[in-house]
DNA sequence: TGTACATCAGTGAACGCGCGTTCACTGATGTAC
DNA sequence: TGTACATCAGTGAACGCGCGTTCACTGATGTAC
């Protein structure tokens, strides 16, 4: 019968969440981001050859968290813009960005096995991580072409780019001289991304004056409300957006 | 005679580069950030032993390596801004800012090592990096200050700063309620860092789209002139800086 | 100028440790007739 | 319903490895008289 096999596959795949929410939480104890399979097994109370059942090696441990971290902020800043009303799209940007620093600050070494520096001696697949990595970012960049549609956002006009920039916009599968949208839009979506990242990586790796630290939240909004004033967002809009506390 | 205990001392202090520039030159080869006493014994030829007459432990390499790596930058930083004339203090921005990402991409793992995730199961002493970390920044920073009183800066007043972002930028030193220069000053210039640091950290880590990564330069530019004009920065300042190859 | 002595550089063996992985194995769980 | 068999979960010992560090040592370099 098929229902006692998908019971054992049941137990099987609870096994392997088990073995890798041990291996988050070993992260977040011992800080390390090297991490360590027999430490695992002993978190779990296993001979270390146990995990060999669930996993072909401690490389693929390493693949899973990876992804898993990746669909972590992605699913948090999905959440947290679906919560915005859909015509409040400067409100869902801003929300986004807040639940992908929370995350941040809430999973520092999480956040660095991603958005760090890459693991010593560990190339991770792309295939298999590729994917989740994108979530965060179509999520929040896409919402930006969004407040273009709604009329929230007003561009330069590509003319505004200077010319060496241009291949730099240009993507693989764009149809070569009619682009799917503005590349200024483009230019604008990937300032803001480096923005982001620049603001949660300065703050999580402790890059800022002390006091900028101990008020980051407040700093933080400051700063991603700028970005999106200077992007051309409609200031209004932005006003509007996340009283929420942060 | 003193003449040949300077002799000794300066063959000491020769070995202790030696060992450091292995050390170096091993984390760029094997791009391991988490440094390995004996592979840098092997790469110079003596027992892993002998490199205890030179440092206590391999946490006082690494320290070293840090400081080192701190110097590094900041060193080219001042050393591109010194070469632009001092009435042009936006075009030594940019080629401040240009050598900071050069230095960057050529060395992707000291970078790595200083502005990544820190090292696991290791602690900088902040005594020992602190005053090279804030090089960079101070040359960097100090540049905007000297664009404001070139009248080069056009600040938005301290009045347009959200209430809740003062205490972040309220430092320890300062007078209360008479801070040495404007606020709105030092948000402004937080806020280039970050996106500095975005901008670096986003291309050596690799967080962007491919063809983004490809033409780096051209787009690394555009960003920071970008910054420094919604920061108010002269757009004619900012249009005369920095045209030699990045 | 020569000799006795102290200091330093570097060796080589050894320490204990923890790692990732393998292997042959034992029980338990589920399958087929 | 009972029994023979296959599959899976997990054990425990062992593998080879490389790590950081210690220790007693040997030569070479410099010092003092």
């Amino acid at each position: 019968m098929s229902g006692v096999v998908n019971r054992q596959q049941r137990r099987h795949e609870a096994t392997v969440e088990e073995i890798k929410s041990a291996a988050r939480e070993l992260m977040t104890r011992e800080g390390s981001s090297s991490l360590n399979l027999r430490a695992i097994a002993r978190e779990l109370g296993m001979a270390p050859s146990a995990l060999y059942r669930y996993f072909p090696s401690r490389d693929a441990i390493l693949t899973a968290l990876i992804t898993e971290a990746y669909d972590a902020v992605g699913e948090a800043v999905e959440a947290a813009v679906a919560q915005a009303p859909p015509d409040r799209t400067a409100t869902a940007v801003l929300a986004g960005v807040h639940a992908f620093r929370r995350w941040a600050r809430e999973h520092p070494h999480e956040y660095g096995l991603i958005y760090g520096s890459p693991v010593p001696g560990y190339e991770a697949p792309v295939e298999a991580t590729k994917p989740a990595e994108l979530r965060t970012s179509d999520a929040l960049l896409g919402l930006l072409s969004r407040c273009a549609e709604q009329g929230l956002l007003t561009l330069p006009g590509d003319a505004s780019l200077p010319a060496d920039v241009l291949p730099a916009l240009c993507w693989p599968g764009d149809d070569p001289g009619r682009p799917p949208l503005p590349l200024a839009m483009r230019a604008v979506a990937m300032q803001f991304w480096i923005v982001l990242l620049g603001a949660i990586d300065a703050e999580v790796f402790r890059h800022l004056p002390a006091p900028l630290l101990e008020h980051g939240g407040a700093f933080f909004d400051h700063t991603m409300r700028r970005a999106l004033a200077v992007m051309g967002v409609d200031q209004r809009a932005i006003d509007a957006g996340v009283s929420p506390a942060w």
